[in-house]
DNA sequence: TATTTTTGTAACAAAATTGTAAAAAAAACT
DNA sequence: AGTTTTTTTTACAATTTTGTTACAAAAATA
């Protein structure tokens, strides 16, 4: 819903009765997600692992592969969530060996409000993950130091010769991913990847623009910069003497 | 709140399906907790006794000696949590009927994500008893203090600057987990997970409400909040200079 | 020096985020 | 049961952030 084309959640449906997956496609497209579809197990797990979806709707019976296989053969190699569809006369065991691979699972017939409620939160959940894990958890010190220059990741928080700079996230993510590696040359493509995210196809000026206000921030004189410098022709980089 | 590695909590399961063992183990490791294994019920009380887990998986069909009797044995000695698993809706007025004291059940087929969710609930539960039980007769009171915020955790009671205020239990659980770690920026996933809990569906500004609400009641202007902040782009933490 | 390429910059437009109130729903309490 | 309190959802406005563009300035090159 308040999602940008770029980076709308992708969600691929896994299911072989034409109608339901066409009822999947249009709520989860009014809902502002992306849609594959797979009729097949064998498909389903192509699919999956060329395309990475954020998350996977399977239902168990399905030609060619079974739902079982699929979740095994996909979890071997993605982490992603998976949501079984169940009908709900199937066979105890086979349903359970298959849940307890599964995050989540969801019986037919299911209202579609609950089905949406529940993918919410399973993608709610990886994104919690993520946020944790990478920053904190890991007992990390969260802090970059380089010069003059301190980021406190924990805190979002910029010090300048001790004074606290504010900066957004994306001037906080940039600079973060600079003094990471102070003195490397970083250049815009990889700027453009490891911050805006691998599929961003905005343009590549963004960053320089990103940059110039950081450095508003962060350096006296913009003219000369001193500790966000540029190297001419390739990219930008933390002065780390 | 957050498990160290010498402090994991120990969960022991009993079932002697091997496959279903297999999953819980792997699942159960992957999200930080130590597991203990019994295929049947002789063993499971054994282990129990000797070993004492924090929470004790149980099911009911077992091999030497039922899940009820085991839940009995354990019981007259230990008070540990117990989840049974149970496979079908009938048993379930077994396990209630006969008070044998067991926690909480679940019927099989289960998500993992529901099973996560019970087993967490069951052991806050013991967190909960043990706090309030083992902290306050020692006359340790239970006390969080940022600046001029103190919570009682003890009494559920919120001071500022000395004034007490009243807030809900909702309220008072997000404001007691960010006043737990001040400073520290916290996302509206992790929030939710943390406070409403793995298994909540609901909408993620649900969060910006309750701070709102909190808000209202400690900070003197609202819009210009002193104590819990908005780190926008990112969360709320509360500060603690 | 003139030309081309690259980078800096400001201004505007678009998009995302947050605050807020009020209605609806759920839970707790009589 | 009905009543009150708490919580969630929803909608909208205000604010902030971000992206795009056009042009200027600087550096590199011929």
């Amino acid at each position: 819903m308040e999602q940008t084309n770029e980076n709308k959640k992708t969600i691929l449906i896994v299911d072989d009765e034409k109608p339901i997956v066409d009822i999947l496609v249009y709520n989860l497209e009014k809902e502002g997600y992306k849609t594959l579809e797979a009729n097949d197990g064998l498909t389903a797990v192509d699919i999956a692992l060329s395309q990475k979806p954020d998350l996977i709707l399977l239902d168990i019976m399905l030609p060619k592969m079974d739902g079982l296989t699929v979740c095994k053969k996909v979890r071997a190699t993605l982490n992603v969530p998976i949501l079984m569809l169940t009908a709900k006369d199937e066979e105890i065991d086979k349903i359970l060996g298959l849940e307890l691979g599964a995050d989540d699972y969801i019986t037919k017939p299911f209202s579609v409000r609950e089905l949406m409620a529940r993918i919410k939160a399973n993608l709610r959940k990886t994104d919690a993950r993520v946020a944790t894990n990478e920053d904190s958890e890991k007992g990390n010190a969260n802090k970059i130091e380089v010069g003059e220059l301190q980021l406190n990741l924990d805190k979002f928080e910029t010090k300048v010769s001790g004074e606290i700079i504010d900066l957004t996230i994306r001037e906080f993510e940039v600079l973060k991913f600079l003094a990471s590696q102070p003195g490397q040359v970083v250049t815009r493509e990889v700027l453009l990847e490891k911050v805006w995210g691998y599929e961003y196809y905005g343009d590549i000026r963004t960053v320089d623009v990103t940059v110039r206000r950081i450095r508003g921030k962060i350096e006296k004189d913009t003219a000369n910069p001193k500790i966000l410098v540029t190297k001419r022709g390739v990219g930008y980089y933390i002065k780390n003497n």
